[in-house]
DNA sequence: GCGCGCCATCGAACCGGTTCGATGACCGAG
DNA sequence: CTCGGTCATCGAACCGGTTCGATGGCGCGC
């Protein structure tokens, strides 16, 4: 079942099937149409292994994703289920690499083993030593999300920084005084994960142009510890009137605190932040959000792999998407004597 | 950087270096240490593809997943996960095939390519051309589900029908006399989806068995329908008292309808089902469920389908696992006069 | 001291494709 | 009729590993 087998039972060489069968070279009609109607009755389809060994290339892209004890955010799901789409809509396939740290066996295989022609990299920190690894290593790679200092990569990503201004500055016209970042955990941001820090710096530095007094913390991923959390920040700070958040994971967790506390959104209480637009929709009422547009960053990060891939000295490129703001119904005007 | 250099300035051929490194046959030590040293001053790794067309296995196992426009479920993502890292702790790598339906370009990739040493299967139907596919292409596979007459395929599989079946009785048990099966989409179900009709034909079964009154709904995969679907039971069937589900996206919806109406779980209504564990954990309060176990499920396909792959003249084996139900607190006794 | 056997290593063939240079048949122009 | 050029096809080399049979060197036993 292999092309030297086509090959004998259309009278041909191997050479010719190879031809016939990538029009590379021009072949007789007779001889196109004899070779097709044996691989139509045998149901050959050539060695993906044996191929990608004479090309140079796999014709697969790998994808990076955090291991699955992390559990996956909304965000992150969407991007792995746009990736493979934008993938098959190619003819590509995707090999998937569950890797945490450093080093990590799937990490490296698909790394030095000229497994794919490619790899997208996600849930990148400030300082990822796998985007080092991936440059030295010269295998053209795509992050979402960025590194600190980018220097030659291509990467694309969601301006988190600018979201949350605009989130302030919402809330800020609204008349609230005193509003409060509901982060991702603390491991994260200790870890330098990127959107979390710059949601706290954009957080920080909007609030203070407007004057507003800011509180932030962290909060584990889950819905149990935002429910403590905002309970923690009901206590702690009883004057804060909205809260801003990128914390996909712990809304269910606000949403029953907030329920809990009697407080109606957005009579008493206003909520906005980063958020996957369905679970924004799903939110009660749906939540004013910028939405994360992961299939769009998913398409978009596999054309620039794609386009370095082709051109593998091409000047780096990259795509800082900024969203607008959907307004929905979890933010109003600030009640006086709320 | 491939074998051959190595083998040039260790100053040995290049059979000695494959031995060298697979140990299949023994080399010296100091040759040994030579190579490595070697080795690791280049950096070298054995390509993936010229060494799959020598072995005749690629290392790497095909995961057929629904397309991204399908989103998944908290269990598919269960599942999708830890067949990743089970995969990954045997040193399998994990490719990735969006398919729907039956000609699908990249499950034939998969399959005709010898791109994979075997596949595991989500979300199949009672009747599914993949799998009758797979067996004639005489490709290792196991399937996360079962089909109607699974023959001599291998599978693993949650007991849906005994499940639902439990929860019937629980519910029987508390005295509730009129209770609804809150099933997937009516489009799943006509398309011949097993968990959907396994656990339609459980409830009856098992309401039947107890001389209960049993209603059932369809209800689309997102909260908006759990909502509408809720309200619509309680016009419909008022007298209902309580609630068996295997639809998790339509959980938030089902919440807020709860508290639309007024009504206090576990006081006012009762609702149980098959559920993942982090959602049932999540609900408020928290779900008396059967929780699927999805990473042992994933775990345990991986397990099967290397044991088919070690020996493909193995008797087909398969596992249908029924977790024992959790008792949290989403179920209580009916109250008279409710 | 000689032959035997073992150990380490080598060379060549093979896996199944792609690709390049060469070859032969055929056609039209001179 | 011959020569040049095109077109279709062929054969061989190559991609980078694995594996099998062969070989050379060495130590040991008799």
């Amino acid at each position: 079942m292999n092309i030297g087998e086509i090959a004998r039972r259309a009278g041909v060489s191997r050479s010719t099937v190879s031809y016939a069968l990538s029009g590379k070279r021009p072949v007789s009609a007779a001889t196109v149409q004899r070779i097709n109607d044996v691989i139509a009755e045998l149901g050959y389809r050539p060695n993906a292994s044996a191929r990608a060994l004479a090309e140079g290339r796999t014709r697969t892209l790998g994808l990076v994703v955090p291991p699955a004890s992390r559990r996956l955010t909304d965000v992150q799901l969407g991007f792995v289920g746009s990736v493979v789409d934008a993938a098959a809509a190619h003819d590509l396939d995707v090999l998937l690499s569950p890797s945490g740290g450093d080093h990590d066996r799937s990490f490296e295989r698909i790394v030095t083993g000229r497994r794919v022609d490619g790899v997208i990299l996600m849930e990148i920190l400030l300082e990822d030593p796998r985007v080092e690894r991936l440059s030295q290593a010269s295998l053209p790679f795509v992050t979402i999300g960025h590194v600190e200092h980018p220097g030659a990569s291509w990467w694309v990503d969601v301006d988190y920084g600018a979201l949350i201004t605009r989130c302030v500055h919402h809330l800020a016209d609204l008349g609230h005084e005193e509003v409060v970042l509901i982060n991702r955990s603390a491991e994260l941001v200790a870890a330098g994960y990127g959107p979390a820090l710059r949601s706290a710096t954009g957080f920080l530095d909007a609030t203070a142009a407007r004057g507003l007094t800011a509180r932030t913390v962290c909060c584990a991923d889950e819905a149990a510890a935002g429910l403590a959390c905002f309970e923690q920040i009901r206590t702690q700070w009883p004057s804060v009137t909205a809260a801003v958040t990128i914390n996909e994971a712990a809304l269910p967790g606000v949403q029953r605190a907030l329920h809990r506390a009697g407080l109606e959104v957005p009579r008493d209480f206003s909520l906005t932040g980063v958020i996957a637009e369905r679970l924004a929709e799903d939110f009660h009422p749906p939540l004013t959000a910028a939405d994360v547009p992961a299939v769009e960053l998913g398409r978009l990060a596999v054309d620039l792999l794609l386009a370095q891939i082709a051109d593998a000295g091409a000047a780096p490129r990259h795509a800082l998407l900024e969203p607008p703001i959907s307004l929905r119904s979890s933010t109003g005007a600030r009640r006086r004597h709320g």
